[in-house]
DNA sequence: GCTGCATGATGAA
DNA sequence: TCATCCTGCAGCA
């Protein structure tokens, strides 16, 4: 389930569990052979997520780079690691066990490769030295909904269907409003929000965007599952800050969800 | 058992 | 805008 708070919590979490040293690589599916055997028995030097790409770097300038696409997972075990599934793509074996299954790119490229794709993507708000001034020259170049603007990763990396959303009801801006439209704060809040909620999302490994006071409850961790989120495929169900009904429709070739109320046009 | 979908992205039309 | 790729699982017969 992966937008950019997955794939940094995977780069943290993998990093401090797989250790220092040599990893015994393999593609138990077959599709990753030749890839795996070049990284086998090397040791890991760094891992870093730029956006949903998560990049490695082995010994010898080995570079690995995974992006899970819609459907990628990674399993983790620190011991007794069950067989690996025949659809496993690649297996990472150090002190913990990695397994890789469904992703949408698994490839080795060259440092060259590794810039022009971190080029290519926008201000990462998980990157503590990102530049929200990009975010914000990105969407005043652009007259597409604000919708569709944001699950651009060139504008913004790391947001996927469920941040859209959330993101945009909590700042209370209307999807379709026209990105360069954004006033100053409007920009502000937004990146302001996706900061601090892919910062929430990395530590807990779930999104939850949802005060817990606003629906009766406590703590975060303790709300389940159905209470998590304000706007994310809660069609036809009340707003829980209005009671207004939460509209659906198509943007940017994925469904969105908004209330029409705290969002409006 | 089969179908369709899902927190994604790309390339062709 | 559409088809396609990747895998697992819910919902249905």
């Amino acid at each position: 389930m992966p937008e950019g708070h997955t794939i940094h919590r995977e780069s943290r979490l993998q990093r401090a569990r797989l250790g220092p040293g040599p990893i015994a690589a393999s593609s138990p599916q077959g599709r990753f052979h030749a890839g795996a055997q070049r990284i086998d028995g090397r040791r890991i030097e760094s891992i870093d997520a730029v956006g949903k790409h998560l990049l490695y770097r082995f010994e010898g300038r080995r570079h690995l780079h995974i992006h899970l696409g819609l459907v990628g997972r990674f399993a983790m075990y620190a011991a007794d690691p069950p067989p690996p599934s025949p659809n496993t793509r690649l297996s990472l074996v150090g002190d913990a066990t990695v397994y890789l299954t469904g992703p949408a790119t698994c490839e080795l490229l060259d440092p060259l490769q590794i810039k022009r794709l971190v080029e290519r993507l926008g201000p990462d708000p998980l990157d503590p030295d990102a530049d929200p001034d990009r975010f914000f020259e990105g969407l005043a170049r652009r007259t597409t909904p604000i919708g569709a603007t944001i699950l651009d990763q060139s504008v913004i990396a790391g947001i996927g269907n469920v941040y859209r959303s959330e993101l945009l009801f909590l700042t209370g801006i209307h999807p379709d409003r026209p990105a360069a439209e954004l006033t100053a704060p409007e920009r502000e809040a937004l990146w302001k929000l996706a900061v601090d909620q892919l910062a929430e999302g990395e530590r807990t490994g779930r999104i939850v965007t949802v005060a817990p006071r606003e629906v009766g409850a406590t703590r975060r961790s303790e709300l389940p599952k159905e209470l998590r989120l304000y706007a994310y495929k809660r069609w036809h169900q009340p707003c829980r800050r209005c009671g207004t009904e939460i509209t659906q429709w198509e943007l940017g070739g994925r469904l969105i969800w908004a209330c029409p109320s705290c969002q409006p046009r």
